[in-house]
DNA sequence: CCTACTTGACTGCCTAAGCAACGATTGCCA
DNA sequence: TGGCAATCGTTGCTTAGGCAGTCAAGTAGG
């Protein structure tokens, strides 16, 4: 028996609604810590995925974050505006604009992880470690069996 | 002891990372559906809330989806046109504009329903459905979690 | 009854994201 | 070797969202 056939299919029983309303409340509660760096949560975004190496160029990262590839560029200029990272054309493949982080970009990255992790610790603060797992879990399964499945019927 | 002092806080063990992630994929998975009524994910949800009647007005519907008041009243503009929503002003308090569905609006959200919840029955096909509830009873409690916190420190 | 304060709808302004297109570069394969 | 497809970064174009301000309408307190 399908879910949403046992529970009515309201935004309350809506994985999506309520998922779309943490994903906003979260974003909203840690606006002041990026606002203290000058920062957008985007281009947060893009500081910690250097930071943690999960891409080298505008594409890789654009791919990671499920980003604009145009909007990207535009956002790493304002970054490398700010200081923050540097692009440097790639001499294997001359496509390649390797990007990294500068020395201020690094230390900005580290405070605001430490920051953000602090945050999550406060709201997770009554979660046992393996309910926290699970969601993680529960999230991942989530997405890998959406696009697994591709667009819908 | 807290959850990322004893688990490294990267993108994936990162709540927020797996939870915008999730949105994007179903958001990407849904637009089919949406696109064959003509409509964008956006106008859906104002249709689904006034289906459900979560709200009767713009500012109701606006803080029920945590979005924008003016942009809300700009995404009604364009639903008016569409024939989906009639516009009433109230009687008994004139600030208040009454919104309502027409048999057309009410009709698309009854046929986006039905195939947006086909949608999630198939990707939650292998799910128990405690597990369900649990996903859903996390998401609701870290929201308010997080909105009970406020603004981080 | 008059004055503040709040609330709701609406309107410009600005920024950012999505989309399509382009040149440059590379890999592939006949 | 030469053409074909794919990838990367970049750039206009369009649109939608966030923000601040305005006006009308209601509420509470003196």
């Amino acid at each position: 028996m399908a879910f949403y056939d046992s529970v009515p299919f309201e935004p309350d029983n809506s994985i999506g609604y309520q998922i779309k309303r943490a994903a906003q409340a979260m974003s909203a509660a840690l606006e002041p810590v990026f606002a203290d760096e000058g920062l957008t949560h985007a281009q947060w975004s893009v500081l910690v995925s250097l930071h943690f190496e999960r891409g080298r160029t505008c594409a890789e990262l654009a791919r990671d974050q499920a980003h604009d590839k145009g909007a990207m560029t535009r956002l790493i200029d304002q970054m490398e505006e700010k200081g923050w990272v540097t692009r440097e054309r790639a001499t294997d493949d001359r496509r390649h604009v390797i990007l990294a982080l500068t020395d201020k970009g690094e230390a900005v990255a580290q405070r605001t992880r430490d920051r953000v992790a602090a945050c999550w610790n406060g709201w997770l603060a009554g979660w046992e470690p393996e309910k926290v797992q699970q969601l993680l879990g529960d999230l991942r399964e989530l997405r890998t069996s959406i696009e697994f499945a591709g667009a819908c019927a």
